[in-house]
RNA sequence: GGGGACGUGGCGGAACCGGUAGACGCAGCGGACUUAAAAUCCGCUUUCCGAACAGGAAGUGUGGGUUCGACCCCCACCGUCCCCACCA
């Protein structure tokens, strides 16, 4: 018997693989295609095994779905722009682009270890002139649209290292990298016009059924949409300068309108600053709002800020009444109009800021069950339902009725509209790095902003960039930027941005579909497209899904790609986690410096070195900073890869998180070398004839029981239940021996061979195609065809079916499988140990659910 | 503050459509092999009562409800996790 050495096995079948070019997308065929694609990586220089799961799960699919004969396309690349390089560059001195492709060499090498199905010939990285320059193509066109444009607009801004960060790179109000307290700065950015398609982004999420519930709803209310009434307020005396037309206010609660006793405007509404113009402590409180992040610290305890101006607006329903109006820190400039009227009966903000400043509290809506005379708010608002009270020509309906007749009265009046607002803002896709794609246009003096014309692309990013310093290099950089202006030939500025990361894997997918095309988009891309099943992170649940399903609407009515929607499937997979280990002193230790033992149910850690105790952490998110990494590189020294993709797909469902343990992959290990054993088996001695029949029936049927089994938990992307199922079997095969010539158990145990090695390929391919070499198949396991069952041997004949007394399991019965009721209920009754456990009961009822269960009722 | 998901043995988890709860794996225990250990192999392993591979009771976070029958459906509560968040 040989052992399996994977050191060996695995090598030897990767390069079988890339010498048929079995992972290769079929341009040719005429089978139906199918895209997976798992998101692209950063190429950070190492691969954890996080990134092993992800691409296990793809790696799986895609097997699985070649066996089930499409022509696959599966192919891999590279998120190659972004900060780390930059920092490395800082730190180091070292050039980014060589840093980036060092390491890209590194992981790509890993990732061909995993034994991954991927076509390599359609490989690129977005830092590839090749593809930047396309997407630079790409966003001129879109800019030609008018979908891409620059205003002034409030960002975060880090002041130590210059540069705006986004909102996720603010922590805690703090600058990520600086720690700086982020300054909110007004700048002028590059935006894409997302908004443009929000109806149709919140509204497609209803055809994608195979995306997870979760993501759909994240993104619906990340979009946000929400109807009401935008209205005017005219000014009760003169109008400052620019605003005879009064304020423009908008709501969704306009059934509450006739309790407003305040309108208050955003610190950097225009208004406000018109006041602050003539009144210095405007100003000053307006400056005070700016400063302090939008962090959930920042907003829990920022106080409610309000500055009185001073000017009165007049009801816009009851010309008698005048509101106050304030400059208040909670209104948003970005959200409707940067203006609202506070009802503070009936909104939590407006009470606290109402008590806060001792403005007037009216309730409007009345709670059922409440008396219109004694109900008044006190420290709690009143959102929830009732009648409308207190409200002229809205008195006596309920909420939904009454907005409707406000909003029918406002524009009747002509001071307002029904309107839908987005809590979705546009894209700003700026950034003052100088690792990104830069954006391709030029300041010119006398023309404004001229595009790069076409043929001058791509914007090539200049060698040499100084990133020791903070700020833009490209900005200092000392001839890059001076250019002439394509119109008019004056002394021109190249703009000095690059695009947001997100850009660049916005469209990847389409890239891959037809990756050496001249056209940005080329020709096979509406073969490919859209993705069957995408498969990442849920952290991207908004960002890079959203953008990516922006992009795709946007290239499509430039008649560029031929779908709505870049993902039909979507799977986001759980991350891998690791115990953590520490001294007494709060160093981490890293997981091989430290010796687990067990003591009863308990366990306890050792420091190998010192042989001091350890703390043994909670498994969390696999980290630098806790040392509880672990690298797939060092465990296939041991155990393989296969056992490696064995065991992250096994021990958890697909979509939760996973613990990494030793323990977990020699139990992988285990399952590897008994199936190999299996395979390797030697005719044992003589078993004995008369239950050769038998023996080979229960085989057969569990084989076919367990082909089933595993193809539609592959179906469903239930990769640990199809693992489970597979163990089974190959208990069934152990318990069922390879006898001398002669017996009906050859034939099956032949059979079940024949199909391990296939159920066994998406998720151990390397020893798949050991076994499938043994057994002298034909070819590659990789190109073979999925087994199919015969649907009689995956059903038993026989059911067991338990017998229930009034719900409580009393016994079983034998019944043959698809046995009538009345059959059923014959057997039952007929049975001795049913019909002691009778005695003295009356069946009153009799229940038979047709192969699974009977259930006696007695009274 | 708003939205959502999830609570099953010592652990990860399984259970199709309301029909035998705990598959499979890990850990543990017992045994075989071995001079010994590791590895490997065989068996046991929800809890409680019980000598029992005789029987029984309880049991899927808690309390109710619907049903012949509930991990699954409904109501309330407790807990954990995730997302969004001065969004008018």
């Amino acid at each position: 018997m040989a052992r399996y050495e994977p050191k060996i096995v695995e090598p030897k079948w990767r390069a079988a693989w890339a010498d048929a070019g079995v992972d290769r997308a079929d341009e040719s065929s005429r089978a139906p295609k199918y895209y997976a694609l798992e998101m692209f990586p950063y190429p950070s220089g190492r691969l954890h095994v996080g990134h092993a799961r992800n691409y296990a799960m793809g790696d799986v699919n895609a097997r699985f779905r070649r066996a089930r004969g499409f022509n696959v396309l599966h192919p891999m690349g590279w998120d190659a722009f972004g900060l780390p390089a930059e920092n490395a560059a800082a730190e180091r001195g070292v050039d980014p682009g060589e840093w980036t492709a060092g390491n890209i060499a590194a992981m790509r090498d890993e990732l061909k270890r995993l034994g991954l199905a991927i076509d390599w010939s359609r490989e690129f990285a977005t830092c590839d002139p090749e593809y930047y320059g396309r997407q630079q193509a790409l966003f001129l066109k879109l800019w030609a649209k008018g979908l891409a444009y620059r205003k002034e607009g409030v960002v975060n801004w880090d002041p130590v290292d210059m540069t705006v960060l986004a909102n996720e790179q603010v922590i805690d109000g703090r600058g990520w990298r600086s720690d700086a307290p982020v300054e909110r700065k007004k700048l002028t950015q590059w935006f894409l016009r997302i908004t443009d398609y929000a109806d149709e982004l919140l509204d497609g999420l209803a055809g994608l059924e195979h995306w997870p519930d979760k993501v759909k709803l994240m993104q619906e209310n990340w979009i946000g949409r929400s109807r009401g009434l935008e209205l005017a307020f005219a000014f009760a005396g003169p109008a400052p300068a620019g605003f005879e037309a009064g304020v423009r206010v908008y709501t969704t609660r306009p059934d509450t309108l006739f309790g407003a006793s305040f309108l208050a405007i955003a610190p950097d509404h225009p208004l406000a600053e018109e006041v602050a113009r003539g009144a210095p402590a405007a100003a000053a409180f307006i400056a005070r709002c700016r400063t302090g992040g939008t962090s959930e610290a920042a907003i829990e305890s920022a106080e409610k800020l309000g500055f009185d101006t001073a000017l009165q607006v007049t009801h816009p329903f009851d010309s008698t009444r005048q509101l106050p109006v304030w400059i208040a820190n909670f209104v948003l400039m970005d959200y409707g109009t940067g203006a609202i009227f506070g009802c503070p009966a009936h909104d939590q903000r407006d009470l606290d800021f109402a008590r806060k400043y001792g403005l007037p509290v009216t309730e409007v809506v009345l709670p059922p069950g409440e008396d219109p005379a004694s109900f008044h708010v006190k420290l709690e608002a009143w959102t929830g339902p009732g009648r409308i009270f207190n409200s002229g020509f809205l008195d006596g309906r309920d909420i939904e009725a009454a907005k409707a007749a406000a909003i029918a009265r406002a524009e009747a009046e002509g001071r307002g509209e029904g309107r839908t607002v987005y809590r979705l803002r546009d894209w700003g896709v700026s950034r003052q790095r100088g690792w990104g794609c830069p954006i391709p246009v030029i300041h010119c003096p006398a023309c404004g902003i001229v595009p790069v014309p076409e043929a001058d692309l791509p914007v090539r990013l200049p060698t040499g960039l100084d990133f020791a310093k903070p700020g833009n290099p490209l900005a200092r950089h000392p001839t890059w930027k001076h250019v002439s202006c394509p119109q008019c030939g004056a002394a021109a500025e190249r703009e000095t941005d690059t695009f947001d990361t997100f850009v660049d894997s916005a469209w990847y997918f389409a890239r891959f579909a037809d990756p050496r095309a001249e056209a940005p988009i080329g020709p096979a891309a509406s073969r490919w497209l859209p993705v069957d099943q995408y498969i990442g992170g849920i952290e991207h649940a908004v960002l890079h899904l959203l953008y990516a399903r922006f992009m795709t609407r946007a290239l499509r009515d430039e008649g560029l790609v031929s779908v709505d929607e870049p993902f039909a499937g979507l799977f986001t997979q759980g991350m891998v986690t690791h115990e953590t280990y520490r001294r007494q002193t709060g160093e981490w230790l890293e997981p091989a410096a430290v010796r687990v033992v067990a003591e009863g149910t308990s366990r306890r850690a050792y420091d190998i070195a010192s042989g001091e105790p350890v703390i043994i952490g909670d498994a969390e998110k696999m980290s630098k900073s806790k040392r509880n990494v672990v690298a797939p590189a060092d465990i296939a020294d041991t155990y393989g890869i296969d056992a490696t993709r064995l065991f992250v797909l096994s021990d958890s469902p697909p979509d939760r998180d996973v613990q990494w343990t030793t323990a977990g992959v020699e139990g992988a290990w285990r399952l590897v070398n008994r199936i190999w054993a299996e395979f390797d088996a030697q005719p044992a001695e003589a078993v004995g004839p008369a239950s050769d029949e038998a023996a080979a029936m229960a085989l057969r049927r569990a084989t076919h029981r367990t082909i089933k089994a595993v193809t539609e938990a592959l179906e469903t992307f239930r990769f640990n239940s199809a693992v489970a199922r597979i163990h089974e079997l190959v208990g069934q095969l152990r318990a069922t021996p390879a006898p001398a010539a002669g017996s009906a158990v050859i034939a099956a145990r032949a059979e079940t061979l024949a199909v391990l090695a296939r159920l066994v390929a998406p998720f151990a391919p390397h020893l798949a195609e050991e076994c499938w070499a043994r057994l002298g198949c034909e070819g590659l396991v990789a190109a073979a065809p999925w087994p199919d069952y015969d649907r009689d041997l995956a059903e038993d004949d026989e059911k067991v079916l338990p017998v229930q007394i009034d719900g409580k399991r009393r016994g079983e019965v034998r019944a043959p499988t698809g046995a009538s009721e009345e059959r059923v209920r014959e057997i039952v009754l007929a049975d001795p140990d049913i019909a002691r456990r009778l005695e003295g009961l009356t069946v009153r009822k009799l229940i038979v659910v047709k192969d699974r269960i009977v259930n006696l009722v007695t009274g």
